[in-house]
DNA sequence: TAGGGCCTGGACAACGTTGTCAGGGCGGGA
DNA sequence: TCCCGCCCTGACAACGTTGTCCAGGCCCTA
């Protein structure tokens, strides 16, 4: 079989470098970096020839080498829960807006709520090198990004804050939003109000709990035990709290949705039930209008706009501290909120 | 000044280096890559050593030096529409999963139904040398894609079929799936149908376009000019094709609205209308089953994780040609598309 | 016409990692 | 006791790019 064609240009599986690109428009190899990154110093003939050959071999610079060089990638990764969570789609939506605008790209990795697939994302995209991280954590304990932070990777914890570090934070006011929502409860003559949560680990679903308890002590009112109930999203868990409320000498009147898993859930378990509850949802829902389900919104791509925002401005050099930002909700009623007591 | 400290071990923004590391332990660079790699041959005691020196500095290995040595880079990325639209996010999250299961990080981007941004998309994830790519694409000519293809990028068209190049392609029965819709609209009653869809540049729209037509001509009926309406799927859009069908003397009495987004607005501009108008909705939404809406319903994880499957069976070297897979629809009654023409 | 400066192009090292290969130490067998 | 062989370890090149630096040629001016 003796040698032939020992590098054929274009060995299957293989791409041309710019050293190939250089041969065949015989120049050299700077040249061929100089014309691929619009560097100037290079005559108009000249810069003819590359392109063409860039052409015809169908040439590629390969960033892997170009970040060895360079040190940055142009890239920054998100981890958040479950991309498939319709909350989840504009925030990502958003961050990636603002990464274009800053020339970068986005990986993005769900957690599943699980803080070591977390970590194990994270360092991956660390690994990578990205030039920043935004996180909406799983877990609670953050140091591991310790020597990330001093190698300078720029980071916002979003929607949740970090553990045991000091970073950047975008957080909805959802102690606040709980609170009005709740209030909004009572002012249309309820009493008995559930609460229905995400798992007890996520800190939004204790400050959104937090905001019940204060909108009733507001109140006056008492919560009796089984009035609230944390835990899993998953619609099994929340039909049979759901059902604990309403079942007893003393049934809720009235329900507040700790996040728009709970109420679509609850929304689908109310409507087949003859006596009305009114409902409360934090997270609006797609078509929640025409439902007449009362909400007290967030802006899921403000959070990520918001975030990206100040990712890059880090990454821009300036040097704030870290500080913690609060986006408020909006009480939206459409009907379901003002359901009087039944 | 002189020079203290000429390269401090924690000098900002720099990174500790396997060399950093190997210094540290008092062993050779190879053995800490061996570490690292977990490879044989590395006595517990060395091991323990440099595992020490890594704790200690923080050092993670960078992707970016390997990838350029191992040639792989166990990422794939993901171009689709809008990761904002509910269709795409658990199609994300599928393909996410099965990257997951074969190690590799998940690189997305928007296209915004623009082809020029497509392709800058497509072609960044190149330069990062992605080892496949998924794509639903905005453009109807992927010969940009030529030169990627024999360089071995694996890559497989999603929702749309690619244009002008020979690739695996996963899409949904969009014909057969409108032509049951508007079939069971028929079977109803209705004679009068009205069609609005996306722009007609997409292939979805054409091919549930045709799927409306072929059911309106296989029980024999005419489609009027007014009837029939592809645009964007601006909610403004939407709402003046719906009234056009709905005004003059021979309105339609049922509605296929041709994708999730002129659903949400249909469904909106319909709930405030006296006479009742049939609709079933290509695409399925979140509390569709209560509103009571009839849909087609597609499985876009479905579409996510198939695709997603067969690029890693292609990169695992299997040599099968270019196929093309049509995954199919589902019929949902819940009561929108089972009205009689008023 | 000669000298100087500018413009273009190329050689070379370095980025951090991994594959190859060779050397040294140690144990076991003769 | 000596030698062979195995196991562990490290030196070195290479991956594809970019930054630095230098050389050569051209043009302009004196």
């Amino acid at each position: 079989m003796a040698d032939i064609a020992r590098r054929p240009a274009h060995r299957y599986g293989s791409r041309p470098t710019m050293k190939d690109v250089a041969a065949r428009a015989g120049v050299g190899l700077k040249t061929v970096s100089r014309v691929v990154n619009g560097e100037p110093g290079v005559t108009a003939d000249t810069e003819r020839r590359v392109q063409e050959a860039i052409e015809a071999l169908g040439f590629r610079r390969n960033d892997s080498a170009r970040v060895l060089r360079k040190g940055r990638t142009a890239s920054i990764g998100l981890v958040l829960e479950d991309l498939a969570n319709p909350f989840y789609g504009p925030l990502s939506r958003a961050v990636e807006e603002v990464a274009r605008a800053h020339g970068a790209l986005l990986i993005n990795g769900s957690s599943a709520e699980d803080p070591g697939r977390e970590q194990e994302l994270v360092l991956a995209f660390c690994a990578r090198r990205v030039d920043g991280l935004i996180v909406i954590p799983a877990g609670t304990d953050h140091r591991y990004l310790e020597p990330e932070l001093r190698a300078g990777v720029a980071t916002v914890f979003v929607d949740r804050p970090a553990g045991r570090i000091e970073v950047d934070t975008v957080l909805t006011d959802s102690f606040g939003g709980a609170r009005a929502g709740v209030a909004h409860l009572i002012a249309h003559g309820h009493r008995r109000i559930g609460f229905i949560g995400d798992q007890p680990r996520i800190h939004t679903a204790v400050e959104r709990l937090r905001g019940y308890r204060a909108a009733m002590a507001d109140a006056g009112l008492a919560v009796a035990d089984g009035w609230v109930s944390l835990g899993s999203t998953e619609p099994g868990r929340v039909r049979e709290a759901l059902a604990a409320m309403l079942a007893g000498p003393d049934p809720v009147t009235a329900l507040f949705a700790g996040n728009n898993r709970v109420t679509v859930t609850a929304v689908r378990e109310l409507a087949g039930r003859s006596r009305p509850v009114a409902l409360v949802s934090f997270d609006d829902i797609e078509l929640a209008d025409l439902l007449g389900i009362t909400v007290v919104a967030q802006d899921s791509a403000a959070l990520g706009r918001t975030a990206a925002e100040r990712l890059f401005r880090r990454l821009d050099g300036s040097g704030e501290p870290p500080a913690r930002l609060e986006l408020p909700t909006r009480l939206i009623p459409r009907g379901s909120g003002e359901l009087p007591p039944a």
